[in-house]
DNA sequence: GCCTACACATAGACTGGCTACATGTAGCGA
DNA sequence: TCGCTACATGTAGCCAGTCTATGTGTAGGC
């Protein structure tokens, strides 16, 4: 997959995983890895800053875990989060509804 | 529909509006409305550097027409374009089928 | 004569994901 | 016990591609 086109589309992808429950950025990207059947293998340079960006935003809460000597940062959804989940995915409807009613004609 | 979220399906979308027929830049942004509903309205800053750089890739050819006094550029697709164009809807499939996947879970 | 739609084009800003780098722990095998 | 791999978080800076803003010019209607 071209790296390009995830552009913009990211956010869903982080709200999307943590619905329901809580994980650490590094789970996040396993996580990522294991619903896309390998497709996804995001970097920890792009899933970092961007978890600190929807944390900024309000979407999502951190606190830190300490399990067995490691440090991890676990995120959840907030109330907002769950509300700009619903509407990235509303969007992605959309976005696909466009798209593909352009390139399959 | 987020500005930001079109990047990296430009390509493909001007493709596919160029299969099977000649329209000039300013054509392509209407048929583009067209086609969307009107969801989609490209800038000209957007839609005429996009059509150069696929020309220079060789997967748009184009020539100067003059009708009723007004100077186009019309442009076609290449074979390599068509190429192209097929490999875009396959990667489209896939973006869709990997995204979808992870946000409809 | 003026305004709107048509038509092409470029310079520069902006943004968001990526590359590369930096740091440190736990656990396993040699 | 030494080194390697997996785990785990983080930042600085780059880069590509899209958008904004601007510029030029014609045709046709009012």
């Amino acid at each position: 997959m071209k790296a390009d086109t995830l552009r913009g589309h990211l956010d869903a992808l982080l709200l999307a995983v943590l619905d329901g429950r809580k994980l650490h950025g590094y789970a996040i990207i396993e996580a990522l890895q294991l619903r896309s059947d390998g497709a996804l293998d995001l970097p920890t340079g792009t899933v970092y800053p961007a978890l600190r960006r929807l944390e900024r935003a309000g979407w999502l809460a951190s606190e830190w875990d300490v399990v067995s000597g490691r440090k991890r940062r676990t995120y959840r959804l907030t109330r907002s989060g769950e509300q700009a989940l619903a509407a990235e995915r509303t969007e992605w409807r959309q976005f696909t509804t466009v798209i593909g009613g352009v390139l399959g004609a």
